[in-house]
DNA sequence: GTCTATACTGTGATAGAC
DNA sequence: GTCTATCACAGTATAGAC
């Protein structure tokens, strides 16, 4: 494991505020330091004493204020969705998706080592406790709404094909490292995933 | 998809039977295991121990036999991309297309517990030597064929959209287990695939 | 009350003696 | 080929220093 940061504490650096014993600065200088080691690591690369080690407390406090590891994982992945991302009837399919995309795929989360938070939490789909957060996330809150708004008999598959490019987007871009989606800018994405769309929310016309 | 290794092994002396104890099954073994164990938990959730055990025989040969944990990961991990998939140019593009759907995303790979090779890959992408494996096995063997064929300003960028297509329709099924992908069938789900590679195809004939 | 030191128990990869 | 030792490090718990 990652042994950066040795030695029992770095002073504070003059200027900056000294904190000690502040319980919610230090709950949240864990998340933090969690985020960025969880996303850059995974579940299972990341060990509790890196993390407290960069929030610069000891690791015992990760387990006073988050009871385990395992919990902190979890709240610190937790992030929101964009609210009414898919939830106004009246806004344009392609606008959505748009934003979407851009939220998904081409989004910094710099909090998260640039990675969107349900990229990181793809990593350590080996824990059954991710995979279940996974699911609800992508297929209740992202993709609920869409399911609903593209009604038909395949609806549901349908919504689920359009998540499913999305989120292949970001694991080309992010897990793969792939060289054209990597560089492509979403202004020059974008025309290309619209037509998808269309074609996707096109095709509840015609008899399959 | 059996790598039995085929080593240039002398027969043995005539009437000496056992055939236990060969180096050859007993590496074939170990590969077979650990492809099991790696799919279903990971690089990181899997020990040699498991893996050697699973194989019946003790955790130091993976070292004799393969070098290191990561180098078995490696070989293990590795499967043929099925050849010709996008090498016939006068195959239509939906027919490849098809096969890949088929390949990655529906086609039970019961040698890595259910999950293609590179969902499984996928699952350990926080190490480089994995997200090296990964972009050279999908931008290169699976992508670079289908990015000749589509040519084009944005013909590299349209491939591999189809790609995260296909990927992301293999990650929602295998590593998220999504309701409508995960019990749709290949034949109701390669209508809207072939709709989606039409509409990305045809992306080719007007400016962007 | 907030935090640190340290110990406990399990398991990881690997080396070297049989 | 196999067994066992080793040694680092994981997650976690507790006791007590500030």
């Amino acid at each position: 494991m990652d042994t950066t940061a040795p030695g029992p504490r770095p002073a504070p650096a003059p200027g900056s505020a000294p904190r000690r014993r502040d319980k919610a600065a230090t709950r949240a200088a864990l998340l933090d330091a969690a985020r960025l080691r969880f996303g850059r690591h995974g579940y299972d690369g990341t060990g509790v004493r890196d993390i407290a080690a960069d929030a610069g407390v000891d690791a015992a406090l990760v387990f006073r204020y988050f009871g385990s590891k395992q919990r902190l994982y979890a709240e610190a992945v937790r992030a929101e969705v964009p609210a009414g991302l898919a939830a106004d009837r009246r806004r344009p399919l392609e606008e959505v998706t748009a934003d979407l995309l851009h939220d998904v795929v081409f989004a910094d989360w710099s909090a998260y080592d640039g990675e969107h938070p349900l990229l990181v939490m793809l990593r350590s789909s080996g824990r059954d406790h991710v995979r279940a957060q996974l699911r609800t996330r992508i297929c209740d809150d992202y993709l609920g709404e869409f399911a609903r708004r593209l009604d038909g008999p395949d609806a549901a598959l349908r919504a689920e094909l359009l998540g499913a490019l999305l989120l292949g987007m970001g694991v080309m871009r992010s897990l793969v490292g792939s060289p054209a989606l990597g560089e492509a800018s979403y202004e020059r994405t974008r025309p290309l995933v619209d037509r998808l769309v269309a074609a996707l929310a096109q095709a509840e016309e015609d008899g399959r």
